[in-house]
DNA sequence: CAAAGGTACTATGCAATGCAAGGTACTTTA
DNA sequence: TAAAGTACCTTGCATTGCATAGTACCTTTG
């Protein structure tokens, strides 16, 4: 995939973990949210946050309080439910587990490349494989 | 999203770019590529390599020789093409930029327990909040 | 030599999430 | 009163990881 759709793909499953952090410290309506992802990189617009929040909504994990706005419309404050407080505990140890793996084949990778140039860091390309002709089976 | 499922949603995109880290290391076949995601505590199975593996050849990013196996059926030792490993450099950035973005995020939320702990760092259960009724509009 | 076991690989439909695009509604301003 | 700003909603789609069932080759055993 490309690097815009690995960023998407790469997305998934975060964007919940990270939404369930920021409502965890405290009442909070969409915007500032966004507001809190832009500020920490993770580019979303209100058509992904909204589904969103309506499905962790339907899955327990939040509440919701309309309080009235005095500039515009009213807004809906989200918190957490004990539902959604075990879930993120539990998503805690799920990322800081995947991040551990991702980064320990990251940084065998980073030894592996260093060994080759003699403990240099300066990257070096590969030589190109030769790619031979299929053999047992044909191509899938 | 159940703990499980968390962990499903978490690795899309994250496993090709651990194939791909893996890979590009120099060629390797489908069991040691196994091997080395299993001791990096990232569980998957030959169900979901295999595809993952015939879908980047696809894209172009892998290419494959046979090769004889002394001890049963030969092997299809895998090695990253030209786009393989620019894609490869594209996704070490997306990573490291995801990563820290959510570390950011956590380390907010990690802060602001700590605050409001009187800078303890032993978490406590944060007060129950209320859930007030629906106004302007039914539940969504 | 045939059957069984081990190893390697293939194919495919499904579940689930993030996304994009179009939309509604309330409040404020001109 | 209409336009602009703000807040929220809906829905179909793209994509990847997964589970399951399957094929095929090689080695070992009977």
């Amino acid at each position: 995939m490309n690097i815009e759709n690995a960023q998407v793909q790469m997305r998934k499953g975060i964007l919940e973990f990270c939404i369930l952090h920021i409502i965890s410290r405290g009442e909070v309506y969409a915007s500032d949210m966004l507001e809190e992802l832009t500020s920490a990189r993770i580019m979303v617009v209100e058509g992904t946050l909204y589904p969103l929040l309506t499905r962790l909504k339907n899955a327990g994990l939040l509440d919701y309080k309309w309080v009235e706005s005095t500039s515009g419309p009213p807004r809906k404050y989200y918190l957490l439910t004990e539902t959604g407080q075990a879930s993120l505990k539990g998503m805690n140890d799920t990322w800081q587990e995947l991040s551990d793996s991702v980064n320990s084949i990251v940084s065998k990778t980073d030894k592996h490349k260093a060994a080759i140039n003699g403990l240099t860091t300066v990257e070096s390309p590969a030589p190109a494989a030769e790619t031979s002709p299929d053999t047992p089976s044909g191509e899938n």
